[in-house]
DNA sequence: TTGAAAGCGCTAACAC
DNA sequence: GTGTTAGCGCTTTCAA
């Protein structure tokens, strides 16, 4: 820096002493580095940023200045300047307890990777699902961040209207489902899984291995990702001319609700098969089984959704249907890299299809 | 920023002019705020930084003000001027597929929200097994975090030294367990579960259920958590008067290695208990019990470690040790707050109980 | 108790 | 192609 930092040095002669500063403690700067390559801050700024902008050895000396320093630019200044923090903010909410569904490390470790690759980071931040704006008011104003991954849009999801409107950037993992009466529909990048086609999958598997009385065990029908998931199994057991009458349940998603729909089921119509909206579900179904000395995949096949440890630990095997969780992440990565570098969004919504894995259970 | 920056602007007078400024584009900032309460800029920043400073009614007056504008501070500004980000580091590592424990969830969560009260958030990188130091020198250069979350400390850590010799902050959670040759121990803050304690009890557990030969499975004797919960065995089965001979198998935590051993373990030594040292692993064990017929809880009796949601989800139920996640999560918080105030720790490291949550498989 | 000045490290806009 | 200037929004002196 030495004589280049001008700033409010207007006497003369007492500037210069600035220049033997002895690189005072903490990690090198621009200026550390331009003194050292004997160019301009600006210059070195540009060898980061504008690397075209140099000659071919003026670039080389900064770059062996840069490395001769182990410098690495501070991000705090960049973000003030640039007004562009680098940081992508994930809203954290509470795993819950004794459900299956611990997918989100999988999620998530593809996120951090796949935008780490573009130069950013991973936020994470509280929210409180029932005031979830104030969690992401907070990150806004305070500039902490420069967009968001919504996550949790199943719940009629009041954070994607209001980041809509509060003109934040963001893109959701989960359809829009709903709002559609509120007028125009969100327009906003997202990504996800068709449950349907998934559980259509199972459905099919079942019937291909010569079950005929296949019943549903699902969500309250107040949740669109589990009627999703129903009418997955209703148009795969209609496309193979099979009854759907009096198989179809709907719960909370808990294991006992699972338990004891499975042994209502079974005294009623004396099913073959159970297709469940969840692992958790499914786990609930298995339990019933075990108690009425039934096996899973040799008296009755049994089939989840999530293919979470548990369906791959628990003996016999759970089969599952499977999202490609590593493929949300990564193309949710790819949109937020569009929606943040003011390019179009060509293909803002995305369904992608699981797999079913099958195991013992079927 | 227009005329309101007064800086330059040495005659009197023009400084009023301030207040008209039609508040530029984008949130709030010290100097909006200043404008509408009718002060300086810097009495707003000491209304949010040392509030004692301030006389009650201009404190009022200024709150009021940040309320209506709904202000947050700039945080980049902050960390430029304090070199303080207020943000934790958390290296995150790929999930280990099949393996039964994803606790991370539990523990990140109470992180997160433990961090939050003490007005910090969480940063993810991406922190690769092999060269963990890369990850952590990025950071710590481009003046990212202040601190880091290590979690990591089982295989010899040597991120542990490296951040030490660094001067870097930062808490583990894990024992430092290794390194004792290399001269002198580290004295970083750091909380434990004390696996040996929890694996007692199951024990002891089993013991008291009438149980007399109980086999150990547990991990390769290159990891110290897995030697310290075989130790817990040990003990409690010397203490109790039983022979341990023949009695402890190791191998890698897989399910299959825990069904092959439980096959082994049965043919030789006939057990009516096995303790073992992961969920994963005692899953196979009850696959290997399924195997041959045979009932965990009835005929033989199972426990596992992480109370995993395997564990909470199976039939039978899977006995299992719990660590106390959250109460690790808000130690280490503590620790943290302590150590980013340049406080001392009194009492770096600390050992927590985990408890056995008793279910059908014992 | 309040205000003015300086500057953290960086980059955008312009001069040379 | 390279250097100069100005300022992002904040806090830390220091003066009034």
């Amino acid at each position: 820096m030495a004589r280049g930092d001008a700033r409010g040095t207007t006497g003369a002669g007492r500037g210069r002493r600035r220049t033997e500063r002895p690189v005072p403690e903490g990690p090198p700067t621009l200026a550390t580095v331009a003194a050292r390559a004997g160019v301009s801050r600006q210059t070195v700024s540009n060898a980061i940023n504008n690397p075209a902008l140099l000659a071919e050895d003026t670039l080389a000396k900064v770059e062996r200045a840069i490395a001769d320093l182990g410098y690495s630019p501070n991000l705090a200044a960049r973000t003030l300047r640039t007004r562009t923090t680098r940081l992508i903010g994930l809203p954290f909410e509470p795993a819950q307890e004794g459900t299956a569904n611990a997918l989100m490390d999988r999620f998530v470790h593809t996120l951090v990777e796949a935008t780490r690759e573009m130069g950013y980071h991973v936020l994470l931040f509280a929210s409180d699902p029932e005031e979830a704006e104030v969690g992401y008011e907070r990150m806004l104003r305070s500039t902490a961040v420069d967009a968001f991954v919504v996550t949790d849009t199943y719940r009629g999801h009041p954070q994607v209207d209001y980041l809509q409107q509060r003109g934040a950037l963001f893109v959701a993992f989960g359809r829009p489902w709903s709002h559609d009466d509120d007028g125009e529909p969100p327009t906003h990048p997202w990504v996800d899984v068709d449950g349907a086609a998934g559980v259509a999958q199972a459905t099919h598997h079942l019937i291909d291995r010569g079950h005929e009385v296949i019943a549903w065990l699902g969500w309250t029908a107040d949740q669109p990702i589990g009627e999703d998931r129903r009418a997955g199994w209703m148009s795969a057991m209609r496309g193979r001319g099979l009854s759907t009458t009096r198989l179809s349940v709907r719960g909370d998603g808990t294991m006992e609700y699972g338990r004891r729909a499975t042994h209502a089921l079974i005294d009623a119509r004396r099913p073959t098969g159970l297709v469940c909206v969840s692992d958790t579900v499914a786990m609930g179904a298995m339990r019933a089984l075990h108690e009425r000395g039934l096996v899973a995949g040799r008296d009755i096949a049994v089939t989840g959704f999530d293919d979470s440890q548990v369906a791959q630990t628990v003996s016999p095997g759970l089969t599952s249907v499977r999202q490609p969780l590593e493929e949300v992440a990564r193309a949710l990565a790819h949109r937020l890299e569009l929606l943040l570098g003011h390019r179009p969004v060509e293909e803002p919504g995305l369904l992608l299809q699981p797999t079913l894995v099958v195991r013992e259970s079927s």
